[in-house]
DNA sequence: CCTCAATCATTCAAGATCTGAATGATTTGT
DNA sequence: ACAAATCATTCAGATCTTGAATGATTGAGG
């Protein structure tokens, strides 16, 4: 999961301590941790059921929701560097879960899909996910929740989502 | 900024590509992208109007107002190894921003606390990360605003606000 | 056709970052 | 006093990222 740099790491031990106050009236803060306990805790648990990590399983939801035309198309959605795309395809396609096939309309680039056997750790990896969601919103009702997601989209998506 | 462990990256220049379509149902996901979008773009502002990063903001904020009484309260405050803490706060006292001194009641302990100068960068790094901020919920009333960050501070801190 | 530039996946080496154990100083409990 | 625990710090090994280089393929122009 990560979006490009600069994460901060979040101690695996530490994952449960105290907030600091100073987050308190601080939300550009307290979101950067909420997103680094997800990513903790989700890949955690991901790990344990599926074998898969945080970043496996948003390459999974990705390459079955975006159908990005080439590994690029693929690195940019995941803001990841081409050349990190390599490494965590091949895992994903030595478990089994994608396969890469060369695009026969441009055989520079390779398709990535899932299998079958993908597209059921992603439906799990969902379902994991979900919990790990409800966790950190905990008190939020659905409408609110449903609110947050459309505003964190983004201005451009919420107009989509408006007109949808 | 960054929590521990993993946190994924996010790559620098792909922090204005689409938004995934795999994001529009997967609110985990894109609080983990939200957080690491937070994290880069204010690392860049910060590191260009004030030469420190998300990291050091993140340290100022919570010495200033959480006043650890030792570093390893501070690591666990910031969700780090104490060992990473020594070259973050090393930077942090060269550049004059904070203070160590010797705990007087347990030498062992250093105390950290703010300079003169680093109340002044702290003050305007909230600025930067207001604005930040203001970007990624944009939309959101205030009332949502002081809502949501509620919810994120958890079910003992809302008890809490709800108190005061 | 044939060449040149651009694009793609991949590899590799260099650099940055993080973790975990080891160290020496200091405190606490017995 | 002594032993165990705690603290800041250092260091080395592991991990992870980046950036340039490579070889294959495509498209444009002449």
């Amino acid at each position: 999961m990560g979006v490009q740099e600069h994460q901060q790491h979040l101690d695996p031990s530490g994952l449960d301590a105290p907030l600091p106050t100073a987050f308190h009236d601080r939300l550009a803060l307290l979101l950067v941790r909420t997103g680094d306990r997800i990513a903790v805790r989700g890949s955690e648990r991901l790990e344990a059921a599926l074998g898969i990590d945080g970043a496996d399983y948003t390459a999974l939801a990705v390459i079955s929701q975006d159908a990005p035309r080439s590994q690029q198309e693929l690195a940019q959605l995941l803001c990841k560097a081409p050349a990190m795309c390599v490494g965590l395809l091949d895992a994903l396609e030595a478990s089994g879960l994608v396969a890469r096939e060369r695009d026969p309309k441009d055989r520079r680039r390779s398709i990535v899909t899932l299998t079958a056997a993908g597209r059921e750790v992603l439906a799990k990896a969902d379902a994991i996910a979900a919990e790990v969601e409800a966790e950190a919103i905990e008190g939020l009702t659905d409408a609110e929740r449903d609110r947050l997601l459309a505003v964190l989209l983004g201005p451009a998506r919420a107009g989509a989502a408006a007109g949808a």
